[in-house]
DNA sequence: CGGATCGTGCGTCACCAAGG
DNA sequence: CCTTGGTGACGCACGATCCG
């Protein structure tokens, strides 16, 4: 959703360095393979770096938004809790009152 | 009405810890 | 070692609300 799909790479933040893998099917690549039976042809590394990434990215993005659920449940507890809480402290000062009550006629 | 500001969710990156 | 999953931080988009 947004982010004009566009395989933009976001660069966006600046000094990302890391990945990028700069898609090495262009420029050197095109090297017509010179050795007939070299192993896997650079375009096929580029792509299969490619497809690796995009599996990266698509397992990342799901994580996050598993990570951003579990948080969110995590504050809605720490949130239940406090109200617990708060509910029973109120009691507690109410019979800690009641009590005082008590030993104060005693005392008379 | 239209711009400014705020709150929220998302995708991505970087980093770390655990496991193979 | 390398791989993988979880998470903090960042920037972006978008809807809601405010205010002149």
């Amino acid at each position: 959703m947004a982010v004009t799909g566009d395989e933009t790479e976001s660069a966006t933040t600046g000094g990302m360095s890391g990945y990028q893998m700069s898609s090495p099917a262009s420029g050197l690549s095109q090297v017509m393979d010179s050795s007939p039976d070299s192993l896997p042809s650079p375009q096929l590394l580029a792509e299969e770096a490619s497809r690796k990434r995009e599996l990266r990215l698509m397992k990342n993005r799901e994580a996050a938004r598993e990570c951003r659920r579990k948080k969110k449940e995590y504050v809605k507890c720490l949130e239940n809790r406090v109200a617990v809480l708060e509910k029973q402290n109120k009691t507690l000062i109410e019979e800690l009152k009641a009590l005082k009550d008590i030993y104060c006629c005693k005392n008379e």
